[in-house]
DNA sequence: ATAGGGTTAG
């Protein structure tokens, strides 16, 4: 082996943007047989090829640089980053911490760029400091990129005044990234004002800019803003990059808004972005979640590579549609193919063997995740399991569950076995369920109702006014709940009682003319749950301006006849309310989806795709 | 010869 051969290929090796691993081992194997084993130069490119690598085996380049006797800078520069980018970054601090005993070492700019890196990887503030200091000391303290890598890590380390102290400081040794690492660092820290004044601020903005910007948005909830930053960015006539497109996805596919969906989808299609796996798969995501499940099974069907998460979104998107069967044996196609499942598969496979009720399923599928796979369950796995159990009637299994984790459990955990001891008359069980509940998690609203809703049904009114009255004292959190519309590219979102909406009069008058109707179709409202000492009108006044009546009644009024009515509701739609829905899906003969927090609800000619089971 | 910032499924 010549080494004109092996620098051939190591300049194959720097031109590539991930060589691989084995690649590497063999070129590696060769400079050995060829007698160039320990050499500075090739040690350092051999170091090189790995940094640039995707798999950046820790141990493996630590040989490789021990196993000459004067490595260079550049060579333990990149170990530094290999270091950087593997599972244990925070071994670059111990390395540098070592080299720093050689007299002869001196580190230069590339050496702290990557260092910090490292540091910003485990959130090391306290290394990172040490580190700091000897950046000052050298004189490398103006260099932009070991400037940006140390404001990025403050803000990694939660330490947001000193990372805006850096980036005021010094004006001059500012540039693009810096003020993108501000928009990201901001959004992180949940200063969603901050994230927008950096932003208009900025001098001059690339794609990062505006994927910072919409992720910001993402992470503090403001879906509609992110969506709203999207449409400029198009306008700007400025080409969105896959990150933005998975973001934005995403923001339709929670919010449910299949009319945005659609216009990213035929976006993509028109500005020749480079279709990719992940935005296939956000695809995917994005139809089953706006109730367009056949779509997102061609999709699906016709994605020509699929990775886990393609296969995980359509797996517990059949799962949301309740279609358990199919998301079963989607589940075993992949066992099949010889995929390994992850947590996330099993959530979904869960998830559909619970809204079916399919208990024995269910089980096998729990046992198969923990023996088999070694998945440890987490919270989520539980979840599903105990919803499986108690909605089976089997709440005395799932009280079992419950009490054998080895973690603590989450109070949601109770609140589900309260609900199945309510819908299964456990009066008794129910009540000491609600009592411990309401003492592991005093400040949540729903619990007190819950167990309101327990005495309700053993008629102990004064149990349920002083359950009720608790509320009031302890300041509880009440997540308020909504619903929205799509209506003619506009959405349309209502809280329980609204009168903000521009055609509130009309509505109200529509949810009357519902309320009659329905009636006379033989609904009648379930009252048990409402407060006892109402006046009767109030009652049913209470149930009758929850959101999804608004949302219906709004959709009876504009969606033309023939088109399905979509609504999207943040919380579970109410036993009442889904009753109410089916009769309404009859004498008006409109197809409903409503997809609440937990699964769709699909109401035509009186029967929801449920089957009540919910 | 070596540098940085943003992303998805429960």
């Amino acid at each position: 082996m010549s080494i004109a051969i092996l620098k051939t290929i190591f300049h194959y090796f720097s031109l590539t943007a991930n060589p691989s691993l084995h690649q590497i081992k063999q070129t590696h194997a060769r400079l050995i047989t060829a007698g160039y084993d320990g050499d500075t130069h090739f040690t350092g490119q051999l170091l090189a090829a790995l940094a640039q690598s995707q798999s950046t085996p820790f141990r493996y380049s630590l040989s490789i640089l021990n196993s000459t006797q004067n490595p260079s800078l550049f060579a333990i520069n990149n170990l530094i980053r290999c270091c950087a980018k593997s599972e244990s970054p925070h071994e670059a601090f111990s390395l540098y911490s070592s080299m720093c005993k050689k007299p002869q070492f001196r580190p230069n700019n590339y050496t702290f760029s990557f260092l910090f890196q490292a540091c910003s990887k485990f959130t090391g503030l306290t290394e990172g400091n040490q580190i700091q200091t000897h950046v000052i000391k050298l004189g490398f303290f103006d260099n932009v990129y070991i400037r940006n890598a140390l404001i990025h890590l403050y803000f990694t380390s939660h330490d947001t005044k000193c990372a805006k102290d850096l980036f005021d400081e010094c004006p001059s040794s500012r540039d693009l990234v810096t003020w993108n690492v501000m928009i990201a660092g901001y959004a992180k820290a949940g200063k969603i004002n901050d994230v927008e004044k950096v932003f208009d601020e900025m001098p001059e903005r690339d794609v990062i800019s505006w994927s910072s910007l919409i992720t910001g948005y993402m992470q503090n909830g403001y879906l509609e803003q992110a969506l709203d930053s999207f449409k400029r960015m198009i306008d700007l006539q400025l080409s969105p990059n896959e990150a933005i497109l998975v973001t934005v996805l995403s923001a339709c596919a929670q919010l449910g808004l299949i009319e945005n969906g659609r216009q990213i989808h035929s976006t993509i299609n028109s500005l020749n972005c480079q279709m990719t796996v992940h935005i296939q798969t956000s695809l995917v995501d994005m139809y089953a979640k706006c109730g367009y499940i056949n779509k997102a099974r061609d999709l699906f069907n016709e994605m020509p590579i699929k990775d886990l998460s393609s296969w995980n979104v359509m797996i517990c998107g059949l799962a949301i549609h309740g279609l358990a069967m199919e998301a079963i044996e989607l589940f075993e196609k992949l066992l099949i193919k010889g995929l390994n499942p992850d947590n996330v598969t099993f959530i979904g496979v869960l998830n559909a063997c619970s809204r079916a009720g399919l208990v024995n399923k269910g089980r096998h599928y729990f046992k198969l995740m923990t023996e088999k796979y070694k998945i440890t369950p987490e919270m989520e796995h539980y979840g599903c399991m105990v919803d499986l159990l108690s909605r089976a009637g089997l709440v005395l299994d799932a009280i079992e569950l419950v009490e054998k984790m080895s973690t603590p459990p989450d109070p949601v955990l109770w609140v589900t076995i309260l609900g199945a001891c309510r819908t299964h008359g456990l009066i008794q069980l129910g009540e000491e369920t609600g009592k411990k509940l309401i003492q592991l998690d005093p400040n949540h609203h729903g619990n007190y109702i819950q167990l309101s809703k327990i005495y309700a049904k053993s008629y102990k009114w004064e149990d349920v006014v002083k359950t009720r009255g608790m509320t009031n004292d302890r300041n509880c959190k009440k997540i308020p709940g909504w619903s929205l519309i799509e209506a003619h590219g506009k959405i349309h979102q209502f809280v329980a009682g609204d009168r903000k909406h521009d055609m509130s009069l009309e509505i109200y008058k529509m949810v009357d003319r519902v309320n009659i109707r329905v009636l006379e179709a033989g609904y009648s409202p379930d009252l048990l749950p409402i407060l006892h000492d109402l006046e009767e009108e109030e009652k049913v006044n209470a149930i009758k301006e929850h959101s999804e009546r608004l949302a219906i009644a709004f959709g009876l009024l504009v969606i033309e006849g023939g088109e399905c009515i979509r609504i999207v509701k943040n919380l579970r739609i109410c036993g009442d309310c889904h009753e109410m829905t089916k009769v309404v899906s009859k004498v008006f003969e409109r197809e409903i989806v409503v997809r609440d927090g937990s699964r769709f609800h699909h109401f035509k000619g009186g029967e929801c795709s449920c089957q009540d089971y919910w």
